[in-house]
DNA sequence: GCGCGGGCGGCGAACGTTCGCCTAAGAACG
DNA sequence: CGTTCTTAGGCGAACGTTCGCCGCCCGCGC
C-alpha cells in the first residue's frame, strides 16, 4: 500500500550526503551553503518527491498553520458562502482550515471545541448562531486564542464580523415606504437572534422616519424556513387584510410569502409588494424576481479570516467589531424593475 | 494573550510525581497502574487542564486521524450536503475534516495535494467535478493514498461512491412517459461530466422503453444555471413548439424551466410538464410545486467517508463503486399531485 | 609563514507524544 | 526464609522537524 516508505529530511540527506540538519536549512531558504551543495540537496529532494511532515513542523514552531472553523448547518447556503470565503482567503495566506459542525441545538458543541485544540489551531472562526448565547464557551475561548465569530458571543475576547443587519432592515422597509406603502408587516427570522433582532430594529427605524408606529400584529415569525413564512403570511393576512407590503427578514422566508400570496390571491407586486433580505441566487429568477438586500457572505468570511489572520500574526487581542455595509437591489417583486 | 503556557504531559507528571511516560499510559488507558497513582494523575490533568497534542502523537503514531476534502465550490448547495454528511460520518468515527476548494477552473488544483499531503492526511474526499480528468492527480493519487471520489477519476486505485444518475433520467423521463407525454425534451447540465452522460443515458433508455426515439433537437445545453436554462428553453420551444414535457437535470435548471415557460406562456402542468432532480429544499415550494428525483446527497457524503475510513482501517484499496438509489418525488409540475 | 576571519556545514537539543523493555519491590509459595 | 512470579512504574528511543552554536578549513593579509 505505501510504495516508498514515506521520505523524510533524513532520505534526503542521506542522498545527498551531507547532515540532515543543513538539508532542513536548504529546504527551507535559509543557512549559509554553497551553490553546488544546494543544488545537490534540492535535486536530491525533487527525486526522492520529498513533502515535508507539517506536523512534526508545528511541533517545534508552536504553530500550525491552521485555522479552526466551527460551523452551524454547513448546508445553509448563506452559511456556505461564507465558509468559501474564508477558506479562500485562509489558502491565500498560507492557511489550512478543518471544521467541524455543531448541530442545530448545539449537540456537538463539547466536542467541536476539544477536538480542535487538541489539533492546536492557531485560532478559531465561528460561524454558528445556535452558540450565540454559550456561556461555557465563551468561557473557554476568553482570552485563551484568537477567536473571530460571525454572530456575537458571550464575553469579552471575541472579535465579530458581520454584515449591518440593522442598515438592511432599514434600507428594506425605507424602499417599502418610498413605494407609498403605509402598512408594511415583516416575517421575521428566529426570534432571539442578534441577526433577527438587528433587522427588526432597522425595519422598526424606518419606520418612525416615516412618521409610522410599530404595531405588533404586522410582525410574524417565520422561524427563517419557507414553510414558516407561508403560514406566517397567512396569518398576517387573516388579521390585518389591508396589508400592502412585506418585508421578509430572508429570501428564503421571502420565497414562502411570494407563494403564499399567490395562493391567497394577492398579485405581486400590485396587491402587495414583497422585499427580501440576503439576495440568494435564487432570487433573481423568483416570479416576479425578488426586490432584496444584498448581504455579503462571500466578502464577510474572507474579511472575517483576514482579522483573525492579523489577530495571530501581531499577537494582538482587541476584540474588534466590523460590520460590513449592504445595499438593496431592487427587482420586480416590489413594484420597481 | 497564552494565560498559562500549553500544559504537556510532562507537566502533569510533575504535579502528580510521576514519569511523563507512566502519565501518558494512564491518560490512554493502558497500562498497569496502581488506582490510587492513576487517580492522582487524572486529577492533576484535569486540574491543569490537560489537553493531548496530537500533532505530537501524529508523529509516532504514523497516522493523522484526519481526512482532506477537496471540493469544487462549497456554495453548491448539493456539494454542501454532501460535505456536511461526510464531516459527520467522519466525527462521528473521530476523525477531523480538512478542507480545500479548487476553483472552478481546476485553479488551485496544483495547491490542493500538497497540502493535504504536507498535513499526513489519512486518506481524501474528493468532490470537484472539474478534477474529473486531471491526469496528473490520478497519478499522484493511484496506490499513494486511500481516495474516494464523489465522481469519476481516471486511473485505478480511486474508489467512488455516488447516486445513480442514470435511474434518476430513467425514472425522471419514465414518469412524464407514464403521463402519456410523447415529445419530451431535456435540458442537460455541463456537457462532457459524468453525471450529465449518466442522466442522459437514463433519458435515453426510457424513450427507447416507451418505443419512442431519440432527438437531437430536444435536448439541449443549460450549463447548470437557472439562465442557462432559460435561454435552452426559450430554443428548444422555438425549434419545437410540440413539446409537452422538460425533463430538467437538477432543479435549479428547472426552476429557470418553469420561469421561461411561465414568460412565454406556456401554463405548467398543462401546457407543459416540468421534472427535475436533485430535490433541492426550494423544490417543493416552487410554483407548481416540482416534481422532481431525490438525490441523497447527504446520504452519499456520509456513504463515501464510511467507505474511505474503512479503506484506512483495513488497509485495503479495494476501489470499490457504490452506487447508491434514488427515486421520484411527483408533486404539482407534472400535473400528478 | 603565521594568524585570523568567514563561509560552510555538522551537531546537539528540543517540541510532545507512544511504545517496548527493564527493574525494583512485594506477594505467594515451597 | 529463600526463590520465583507479578505488578507498578521508570527509562530510553523514536517520530520529523527547526534552531542556535560550534568547529573546520581555506584564503587572505601582513
Amino acid at each position: 500500500m505505501k510504495p516508498a516508505r514515506r521520505v523524510s529530511v533524513k532520505d534526503v540527506a542521506a542522498q545527498s550526503g551531507v547532515s540532515f540538519q543543513t538539508t532542513s536549512k536548504v529546504l527551507n531558504g535559509g543557512g549559509s551553503v554553497s551553490d553546488v551543495t544546494r543544488a545537490r540537496i534540492l535535486q536530491a529532494a525533487s527525486d526522492l518527491g520529498y513533502v515535508p511532515n507539517l506536523q512534526a513542523r508545528s511541533l517545534v514552531m508552536q504553530r500550525t498553520r491552521t485555522i479552526g472553523l466551527i460551523a452551524g448547518d454547513f448546508s445553509d447556503p448563506n452559511l456556505s458562502r461564507f465558509i468559501s470565503g474564508a477558506e479562500q482567503e485562509a489558502r491565500r495566506q498560507g492557511y489550512s482550515v478543518i471544521i467541524t459542525s455543531v448541530g442545530r441545538e448545539g449537540s456537538g458543541t463539547e466536542y467541536a471545541l476539544p477536538a480542535m485544540m487538541e489539533r492546536r489551531v492557531d485560532g478559531i472562526l465561528l460561524a454558528a448562531p445556535q452558540m450565540e448565547e454559550d456561556l461555557a464557551l465563551a468561557h473557554v475561548l476568553d482570552r485563551t486564542m484568537p477567536v473571530v465569530s460571525l454572530h456575537h458571543v458571550p464575553g469579552e475576547g471575541v472579535a465579530t464580523v458581520g454584515s449591518d443587519d440593522e442598515l438592511a432592515g432599514l434600507l428594506a422597509t425605507r424602499h417599502l415606504v418610498a413605494g407609498g406603502h403605509r402598512t408594511i408587516a415583516t416575517v421575521i427570522g428566529g426570534r432571539g437572534r442578534q441577526t433577527t433582532e438587528s433587522r427588526l430594529r432597522g425595519y422598526r427605524r424606518a419606520l418612525e422616519e416615516a412618521g409610522l408606529k410599530f404595531d405588533e400584529d404586522l410582525a410574524e415569525d417565520g422561524r427563517g424556513e419557507i414553510a414558516g413564512a407561508q403560514a406566517a403570511t397567512v396569518r398576517l393576512f387573516e388579521r390585518r387584510p389591508e396589508i400592502t407590503a412585506v418585508f421578509a427578514q430572508n429570501d428564503t422566508m421571502a420565497i414562502g410569502v411570494l407563494s403564499a400570496l399567490q395562493r391567497i390571491g394577492k398579485p405581486v407586486p400590485d396587491g402587495c409588494a414583497v422585499v427580501g433580505c440576503d439576495d440568494i441566487d435564487m432570487a433573481a429568477y423568483t416570479e416576479p424576481p425578488l426586490t432584496t438586500v444584498h448581504i455579503p457572505f462571500y466578502e464577510t468570511g474572507a474579511e472575517a479570516m483576514r482579522l483573525l489572520l492579523n489577530m495571530i500574526a501581531t499577537g494582538s487581542l482587541v476584540p474588534r467589531k466590523v460590520l460590513l455595509p449592504v445595499h438593496l437591489i431592487p427587482r420586480g417583486s416590489s413594484g420597481r424593475a
